[in-house]
DNA sequence: AGCACGCCGACT
DNA sequence: GTCGGCGTGCTC
């Protein structure tokens, strides 16, 4: 008899172990598939290790409880590698995440299925190699990205200067799929690329996935998922635009996938390169400590930037959400030829919300604590920004009974469309095509695309998009650029609102207009200036002094704790017993000075899709290691999110 | 996370 | 009488 190891591919709580032990009648190898019977229901588990019975009966007496016998195998023949092991072993650590979830994470997605079995599970552990030097990131435009990798790639694709004869592999993330079709376009010409994403097919997946161990890809380029292929011969990993929000996975396990790109690197001895737009506050401090390498390419062209007061206007008695500027720059642009103009909205939808007028109460979504934001299709509609939910505008206020229900507050992109349409018919102005590129717009993808070709068309037009047109900066070029409410362009007061102000700024120069035009309520705010004189080095310095002041990242690792419930009391019970008993335990642990607890607070929307949030934040010192021993205290039911986009 | 057990209210 | 609501507790 043996005695089993194995992690169930199933969620387990925190508290319980996450590899359990099992009987069996003989040897079952590392990476072997079983079925067993987890409290009473059969799940899929892989094996880790297998010892004699004999040499664990001490052991198991200890521990008290009765092992079970697995049910049964499903597979002898090992299907999940070394590498994938450590991988998800790293993610359950990283981000304190449960194991057997973590190990799903990394599977691929055709797991288990019968028609795509892997003879072997591929691995190739390299012998220890030429070391790949310091982590660089590449400053530049979007449109210079590829000209400045070339190098680096072919150098890691002719394996230069190493002892192994293979042909090197690069891999190549990116945030989103949307860039996937151009990026392999421009390189399978010259290499042999495969795509990988969330869209294929298990077949193709399948394919992308044997090219990839086999080592006939020479090129993988695919959004985060990539990293979780097996390689033959990995010199380099690109990270394209490491800030961007969408690489934070919003599901258990909550990885950031730069962070998870660095550990695939160090495991396979890969080179690895981050480009992006802007260095980032972290990247900047990595730099200062001689941990990040920096190749700035980026020139500085002199985009005009021209600030206009928004309240002024207001006071003016325009209460356009166009300005007078922009509305005289609007109109003398589209008499020139081929003028290429981007309004950038801060949010979709007509105007902001449905207030009523008597007694000043927004109308709010039943299920989330906001209010509900006015659309107009055939007629004005309110739909929730946070659950999709969608109603007519009430007709009396639901609080005072009141029938004078206005609509209120910043315009979205319907309104704006409206406002351009508007200002041209007062100007004789007729055949410019104005269009919207919105999340509404894309849920249509050719309705999306129409758009887009429209735009591309060489004559003069003007596109009104949410911050949805980012992901298309590689190719498309805008002459002017307006910003509506800058104010809003940053989604939340947190912690990081100036470096996001300033990356999404510097993304819009990669549409190399000539002239962008900013609406701001506070033109007096210092951050204009720093823009205007693209000078970040005071900026990353003042930030990393406040940072530290008030122990953010750098300088801490954040970790947010939030619980849901149904019930605002439970929910707020839960939340302060937990600040108590993690409160208590830091004493305890004298862990005051590593392990600050911020206590217990609503969200800042305090109820979505029904249930109350309510959050607390950990500011960790990066020299204490084992905060395990801290989140011991957790229960199950709540959400562990390490390193959280936002802390609010 | 699932899933069973167990204790209260509605209904053929 | 029993069907089913969901609070509680457990998973080698």
């Amino acid at each position: 008899m043996y005695v089993i190891e194995v992690i169930p591919l199933a969620v387990l709580p925190p508290n319980v172990p996450q590899i359990l032990s099992y009987f069996f009648d003989r040897r079952l190898e590392k990476g072997a598939i079983v079925q067993i019977s987890l409290n009473n229901r059969k799940v899929n588990a892989i094996v880790v290790s297998y010892a004699a019975l004999e040499s664990q009966k001490i052991l198991l007496k200890k521990t008290g409880f009765q092992l079970k016998k697995l049910s049964s195998v499903v597979n002898e023949i090992p299907q999940v590698s070394a590498g994938q092991f450590q991988t998800a072993l790293w993610l359950s650590k990283y981000y304190y995440a449960p194991l057997g979830l973590c190990l799903k994470t990394v599977l691929p997605p055709f797991f288990l299925k019968k028609k795509y079995e892997l003879k072997t599970a591929a691995e190739t552990v390299l012998p220890p190699q030429k070391s790949p030097g310091k982590p660089l990131i590449i400053l530049s435009g979007a449109k210079d990205t590829l000209d400045n990798l070339m190098p680096h790639i072919k150098k890691s694709i002719l394996n230069d200067g190493l002892a192994s004869p293979a042909g090197g592999q690069v891999l190549f993330i990116v945030p989103e799929k949307i860039n996937l079709e151009y990026l392999s376009a421009q390189l399978s010409d010259k290499y042999k690329t495969v795509v990988i994403h969330s869209g294929l097919s298990n077949k193709q997946y399948f394919e992308s996935w044997v090219n990839a161990s086999g080592g006939t890809a020479q090129i993988i380029i695919g959004t985060r998922q990539a990293l979780f292929l097996s390689f033959k011969n990995l010199r380099l990993i690109i990270v394209d635009d490491p800030l961007n929000d969408a690489y934070k996975s919003d599901m258990s396990p909550r990885y950031n996938t730069p962070e998870l790109a660095k550990h695939i690197a160090a495991a396979h001895g890969s080179k690895i390169i981050f480009t992006s737009s802007v260095i980032g506050i972290q990247n900047y401090n990595l730099i200062k400590n001689n941990k990040l390498a920096m190749n700035d390419t980026k020139t500085k062209n002199g985009v005009k930037l021209l600030i206009v007061n928004a309240t002024e206007e207001l006071k003016e008695n325009n209460f356009s959400p166009l300005s007078r500027k922009l509305k005289e720059i609007l109109v003398s642009r589209v008499k020139l030829a081929n003028q290429k103009i981007l309004i950038f909205s801060p949010r979709r939808g007509y105007s902001g919300i449905a207030v009523c007028q008597n007694c000043g109460l927004a109308v709010k979504c039943p299920d989330c604590a906001v209010a509900m934001r006015v659309h107009k299709t055939t007629d004005f509609i309110l739909i929730c920004h946070r659950c999709s939910r969608n109603q007519p505008i009430p007709q009396f206020c639901a609080n005072c009974n009141s029938y004078k229900i206005k609509t209120a507050g910043q315009a979205g992109s319907q309104k704006i469309y409206d406002e351009i349409q508007r200002t041209f018919e007062r100007n004789n102005i007729s055949g410019i095509p104005v269009l919207i590129l919105d999340s509404d717009i894309a849920k249509n993808e050719t309705e999306e695309e129409e758009a887009l070709e429209e735009i591309k068309k060489p004559r003069t037009s003007v596109l009104v998009a949410t911050q949805m047109i980012f992901s298309r900066r590689y190719q498309l070029n805008f002459n002017l650029i307006g910003i509506i409410n800058a104010d809003a362009l940053v989604n939340s007061p947190d912690y990081k609102t100036d470096e996001e102000f300033i990356y999404q700024m510097e993304k819009l120069k990669d549409f190399e207009p000539s002239e962008i035009l900013i609406q701001t309520h506070n033109p007096e705010d210092a951050i204009f200036q720093t823009l205007q004189d693209a000078k970040y080095d005071k900026f990353y310095n003042n930030e990393l002094q406040a940072r530290q002041t008030f122990s953010y990242p750098p300088f801490s690792r954040l970790i947010k704790l939030s619980f849901k419930h149904k019930n605002q009391a439970k929910a707020s019970f839960e939340a302060r017993l937990l600040t108590e008993k993690l409160k208590r335990a830091a004493v305890q642990m004298k862990l005051e000075k590593t392990a600050k607890i911020i206590d217990a607070s609503p969200a800042s929307v305090e109820r979505e899709r029904g249930l109350y949030i309510f959050n607390i934040i950990l500011k960790i010192s990066p020299e204490f290691e084992n905060i395990r021993e801290l989140l011991k205290f957790v229960p199950a039911g709540w959400i562990i999110d390490a390193d959280p986009k936002a802390i609010i």
